[in-house]
RNA sequence: GCUCUCGUGGCGGAAUUGGCAUACGCGCGGCGCUUAGAACGCCGUCCCGCAAGGGUUAGAGGUUCAAAUCCUCUCGAGAGCACCA
């Protein structure tokens, strides 16, 4: 059988009838918004991507046909390094390159057989599209949320640009894998900061995975502690440093200050040896941060001399270091050393000589604490604490604390580990950031009726090294006219990370050709937020995250009525090549969806991708399974005949039960995106429908095919109509199961002696414990395994399952 | 180092969430159909045992009448973060 003849048969009648084109009301229909992340247009479609697309849409087929108004939507995440990369490489146009891969792409996506309307598509590189991303900068500029700073960032050598701090995976760049250094550069960042606590808090609420919200809470690092000023002796200058161990303070025998702190500049302090220390403040500076992170194990520092800093509690006078294992960016940029209690302090001390002082310990009252081999950092009592010595660390902090605010030298303070999301990039494939500078005037936003700020489409797109953006090279791009006072004038050149493209196109689908407004206010209400969001967990700290940011902005902003885009979210799985290994073309394990499809057929790709196994974990590609999909569609389209050459029908209760408990089963479990168990269950319905083919009818039929329809759209399509139904299968509504018919008149009762199963009997559902304990007594099996020495300790009865006798 | 998943036949995986372990499919074996094969159909297929029966969810303990499921430790695989004070 030629399933494909049939697939691209339907594929152009739909499409011919714009058949799944979404209106954004039907009355009587609640909306549903089913959205997948949308794909990168790197070249072409390959087996994972069926894997993200494919059963989502079983997932959207069953929604529409249990009576929702679906929207899913498809386009293009189209800017952005990876393309640029490809296209560099090939030596094609960026712009060129990405076009060329929607076009295969769509065609691709087309040949699967999915709901979308294509008449939403939308493209990110489109300047109609675009505007918009550019109208979202200006909007969080004017809140204040943006802003410019020159400061050490990440740095590609390889990619040529700044990187934001979620795209640096140990160190190396998230696309090319080259080690990131640290390069101090003028660059545009969002204050997702701000927003830090909301971002947290409003997690709790959020129908997501629980790893993927436990992976925000990590990444938003939300650390409760105390800011504390240390007094520089014979100095007006202060220390501020921030702990979360204010217990422990009694243990502080040094300060250290990150190399980035603003009072080593310029020698502020008036520190004895500054040549020696400003030597090493420049060599903290060249190292990459996976050159700090490799130094873990061999920390370096050095003292500042000439000057103390004094505890606030015992005014005792310790030295001061500064070491490249404190952060500049987190907390105040310093921190009190515990060697005792803190592995790190613990191992500098060592190094460096200085005193382990330990104040919480174990032993309490005793006062013998053990030799410490590495930090203590379990729980204790505190030890050499002056009056705060007995308590327990809890309590200290909080009597600690006290202390501190009643003598104004410090506070109870919360960190966060979330930096602000640097947006700006060095590179050409991007959408420009609207901004203009003006000698008279300073910084100027682009005026919103003078948007899209257009990307030119130049010659030279080469990234730079020297950390310019390649538009830099475009006079004709360059040269403006202040909006504010009509002189001459440059515009930004930097682009913006495709992240900001994407963090907010889920609103663009409600409306996506309006050219006054990024969406209109009914629109966006009738359908967002996003119902049901799927895609990878690879996104989990950073488009999912960039994409709350930016609804949050937006509702505070009043555009929009919700704190949150997408109440719902599942990832899928990822599918590796045969060898195990990620699939990439360099290692040659890709999996080419097409030639599958033209071997099997789409209806037979989806619905093996979606037997494989559960659909959130993926594994290794192993096709050998997919023959057995292709027997069960060929089977069902052989079913056809059954009914055709029916002479009698006989009705058989057993098969009118279990029909009725399939279609519950796989209601269920596309709810529950078990896409697996749901065709499983098909799989025994028809086994049992061939074993008694007479008890078939029409109708029987034509539900089994309803049922179908989700995930073998073409098939049950084509099968529908040879019925000589008029009108599409797809618009008939989702079987409904009768309470009354799945229920069992009879089950099987296990009997167990201790937990272990002796007898089964098949007894009366409903049977009570009293009749089933003397149905179980009376078993042969039972009473000849109780000897007559031994007493019934206990019976356990769960009704309607087993009977556990305890001798 | 920290945070978090996961480990079930030869393989992909089920198990109503603590109540019959191995559903469904692949593969394999046997039989039928066939000149033969392919395809298809039927039967079998966790291990030991002729059987009665016993054992089995990476391993070892524990909780429970009852554990693949809960707890502790060990081993193994994977993901994310990583000097965050």
């Amino acid at each position: 059988m030629d399933f494909g003849k049939i697939e691209k048969k339907w594929q152009k009648i739909w499409k011919a009838k714009k058949f799944y084109k979404t209106k954004d009301k039907i009355s009587g229909k609640k909306n549903f918004y089913h959205l997948v992340m949308f794909p990168y247009p790197s070249g072409n479609l390959h087996i994972g991507h069926w894997y993200n697309f494919a059963p989502s849409d079983i997932f959207a087929r069953f929604k529409k046909m249990s009576g929702f108004n679906i929207l899913s939507p498809i386009g293009f995440d189209a800017f952005g390094l990876p393309a640029e990369n490809a296209a560099i490489k090939r030596n094609i146009h960026p712009k060129d390159w990405t076009y060329k891969n929607i076009k295969t792409m769509s065609k691709q996506l087309e040949s699967m057989g999915n709901m979308y309307d294509w008449s939403r598509e939308i493209i990110t590189a489109d300047p109609q599209y675009y505007k918009w991303t550019q109208w979202m900068f200006l909007q969080l500029y004017k809140k204040g949320l943006v802003y410019k700073k020159k400061a050490p960032a990440n740095w590609c050598p390889k990619c040529h640009t700044v990187l934001a701090n979620e795209q640096v995976i140990s160190g190396q760049c998230e696309r090319c894998d080259s080690q990131v250094i640290q390069r101090e550069i003028e660059q545009w960042l969002f204050k997702i900061t701000d927003y830090a606590d909301k971002l947290l808090k409003d997690l709790d609420d959020l129908d997501w995975p629980e790893k993927t919200k436990t992976m925000q809470r990590n990444w938003i690092g939300k650390s409760e502690g105390t800011e504390i000023e240390f007094k520089i002796n014979d100095s007006e200058f202060k220390i501020n440093i921030f702990t979360t161990r204010l217990d422990t303070i009694f243990g502080c025998t040094y300060l250290v200050m990150a190399p980035e702190h603003s009072l080593l500049k310029n020698n502020k302090l008036g520190i004895n040896n500054y040549e020696e220390v400003k030597n090493y403040l420049d060599q903290a500076k060249n190292k990459s941060d996976l050159q700090r992170t490799e130094l873990q194990k061999n920390k370096t520092g050095v003292e500042l001399k000439g000057i103390k800093a004094i505890n606030p509690f015992n005014n005792e006078e310790i030295p001061v270091y500064v070491a490249d294992y404190v952060l500049g960016y987190y907390g105040t940029g310093a921190v009190m050393a515990v060697p005792a209690h803190d592995q790190r302090d613990f191992e500098f001390a060592k190094k460096y000589k200085l005193p382990i002082k330990q104040v919480i310990c174990q032993n309490y009252p005793s006062p013998i604490c053990p030799i410490l081999e590495k930090a203590f950092t379990e729980n204790g009592h505190l030890v050499d604490s002056k009056n705060f010595t007995g308590l327990t660390p809890q309590k200290a902090r909080e009597e600690m604390a006290n202390w501190l605010e009643k003598n104004k030298v410090g506070k109870k303070n919360i960190n966060y580990k979330i930096r602000d999301w640097l947006v700006s990039r060095q590179r050409y494939w991007g959408a420009p950031i609207p901004i203009i500078y003006c000698d008279k005037c300073g910084i100027i936003p682009v005026p919103e009726k003078n948007l899209p700020v257009k990307l030119p489409n130049v010659k030279n797109y080469l990234p730079t090294e020297e950390g310019k953006s390649p538009l830099a090279h475009s006079k004709k791009f360059i040269n403006t006219k202040c909006p504010q006072c009509g002189a001459q004038a440059k515009r930004e050149t930097d682009t913006m990370d495709t992240f900001v493209c994407s963090s907010w196109y889920y609103l663009r689908y409600a409306d996506p050709n309006n050219s006054k407004k990024f969406a209109d206010p009914k629109k966006i209400k009738a359908w967002l937020p996003v119902n049901m969001y799927i895609g990878g967990a690879e996104h989990s700290v950073l488009h999912l995250l960039y994409a709350r940011f930016l609804t949050k902005v937006l509702y505070d902003l009043k555009f929009i009525n919700f704190k949150e885009p997408f109440a719902s979210l599942k990832h899928q799985g990822i599918i590796l090549g045969p060898d195990g290994q990620k699939m990439s073309k360099s290692r040659g394990n890709v999996i080419d969806p097409d030639e599958l499809v033209r071997q099997f057929g789409s209806d037979c790709v989806r619905m093996y991708l979606a037997f494989m196994g559960q659909y959130d974990q993926g594994g290794p590609w192993n096709p050998t399974g997919i023959l057995g999909i292709k027997r069960f569609l060929e089977r069902i389209w052989n079913s056809k005949n059954i009914i055709k050459n029916q002479k009698s029908w006989v009705k058989n209760a057993d098969i009118e039960k279990l029909f009725h408990q399939t279609i519950k089963k796989v209601s269920e479990d596309i709810e529950n995106f078990q896409f697996n168990t749901a065709i499983s269950a098909l799989m025994v319905l028809l086994n049992e429908v061939e074993k008694h083919k007479n008890s078939l009818s029409i109708s029987h039929y034509s539900l089994f095919l309803k049922l179908l329809a989700p995930f073998a759209p073409h098939l049950s399509e084509e099968l529908w109509q040879k019925l000589e139904n008029k009108k599409s299968i797809h618009l008939e509504s989702w079987p409904k199961y009768n309470p009354e018919l799945i229920k069992e008149k009879e089950f099987e009762l296990i009997i167990q002696i201790n937990g272990k199963i002796k007898d089964k009997m098949f007894v009366n559902s409903g049977i009570s414990q009293q009749k089933a304990q003397e149905i179980a007594l009376n078993s042969e099996k039972i009473k000849s395994a109780i000897s007559p020495d031994q007493k019934i300790k206990k019976i356990i009865f769960v009704p309607d399952k087993l009977i556990n006798i305890v001798i």
